[in-house]
DNA sequence: ACCTGAACACCGTTCAAGT
DNA sequence: ACCTGAACACCGTTCAAGT
């Protein structure tokens, strides 16, 4: 699979979308520094130019597949004419699952990394935004997304978590950046912040696991009469 | 981590117990042929007598697990007393959970994992058995398991998709043996049988996914109101 | 039957060196 | 700035050989 063109310069696009395609058709396992070089017809130590290392890379791949979802389903939102928020929220997880079907390898690298990809705050903030539009409080938009996250990439996420890594990574600056650009995200952690005496709350996963869980009980309860 | 006791016998259970502790101390990564025989005090070789290899060491990581689980729950169960469907099934979500989160490396590879580990069967069939117990047809208490195993595990598996590797592993005789002592799973898979007429239906994991999906978001609409 | 030494192919990663 | 050769430590795995 070498020697795609004479001459294409290399980038971390690149090295990523090799290393997609390597999983697309032979899993994980396929992804290997040394494979994607070859992919790409380079050497395997050229890539450590652009990624940290195999870790960073397959942070990379999770952020790439994430990007597909929020591609698709942005193209569908902007072909969908007026519909509720259950109607928007059900047509976005069937297109990211599509998009997981795609990859079938995502699901376990995405379970097996532990902190949480960027990007999927766009999703995040798209999805309360649309139920905060559709009469959702603040508070049970933030059950909603742990709900619909453990369906759509098989577990729930902390959202607010800044993990085992600290501050570092991103600037303060790039981080109140960000937040300008989703409100419905900020006020959510905000409201989280309130109802927690002690700064910034990280998520009560066990809560909302039985959320969720009641949702799917009364559910079954209800189908079963 | 070495030199235990002067001369402990090798098994598969030592070699899968040392395994768990390593993931349990530094993840699946600190899980190596070599690391596991170190932590015995053997050489990494003399594993391939007890496991066929990597990928069958793992698949062995998942059984002990839900071996874990299935201790827990049985547990529980026993200490119970009279309850209703929904809450036995509740009660063993939430242990079968703990376990989980005992093993925080156990997602991923559960996730990464494609095959079916037998004995998540005798969760189902414990499962089911409650569900139409509780007055549940066969084809919901199906649905159900879905929705439930996609909560707990992370997504839903296929139920009796033979899988890739064909019918070997498990003799005929065993399979009967295995199926005599499951006669909800039995009769469950019985029903798939005839609605779908193309002999043993695999799942429509895409029905099942759009099913809990629906749950969820009745669940989500109803609590808005 | 159970365990091991030696050996092989392959991996991620570093670092000094090339252009 | 971008890429590579050489080298290292570490994998999984085989196989013939030990007891």
């Amino acid at each position: 699979m070498a020697d795609r063109s004479p001459r294409e310069p290399l980038s971390r696009e690149r090295v990523l979308a090799a290393a997609v395609a390597l999983a697309d058709a032979g899993g994980v396992e396929a992804v290997t520094m040394r494979g994607i070089a070859d992919e790409l017809g380079c050497e395997a130590m050229s890539l450590y130019y652009y990624v940290k290392g195999k870790a960073e890379l397959l942070a990379g791949l999770v952020e790439v597949i994430l990007d597909e979802i929020i591609a698709a389903t942005d193209a569908d939102d902007a072909a969908a004419g007026d519909e509720e928020w259950d109607e928007a929220v059900r047509r976005r997880c069937l297109t990211a699952r599509v998009v997981m079907l795609r990859h079938p390898w995502a699901r376990g690298v995405i379970a097996a990394h532990d902190t949480i990809p960027p990007n999927s705050f766009l999703i995040y903030e798209k999805l309360v935004g649309t139920l905060v539009g559709g009469g959702f409080s603040y508070d049970l938009a933030h059950r909603a997304i742990h709900a619909l996250g453990s369906m759509v990439l098989g577990f729930a996420q902390e959202l607010f978590d800044p993990g085992p890594g600290g501050e570092d990574e991103v600037s303060a600056e790039a981080m109140e950046q960000m937040a300008a650009s989703m409100p419905h995200l900020m006020a959510m952690a905000e409201m989280a912040f309130h109802e927690s005496g002690d700064g910034l709350s990280t998520c009560d996963t066990q809560a909302e696991f039985e959320f969720t869980l009641s949702l799917v009980l009364d559910g079954l309860g209800r189908a079963r009469a």
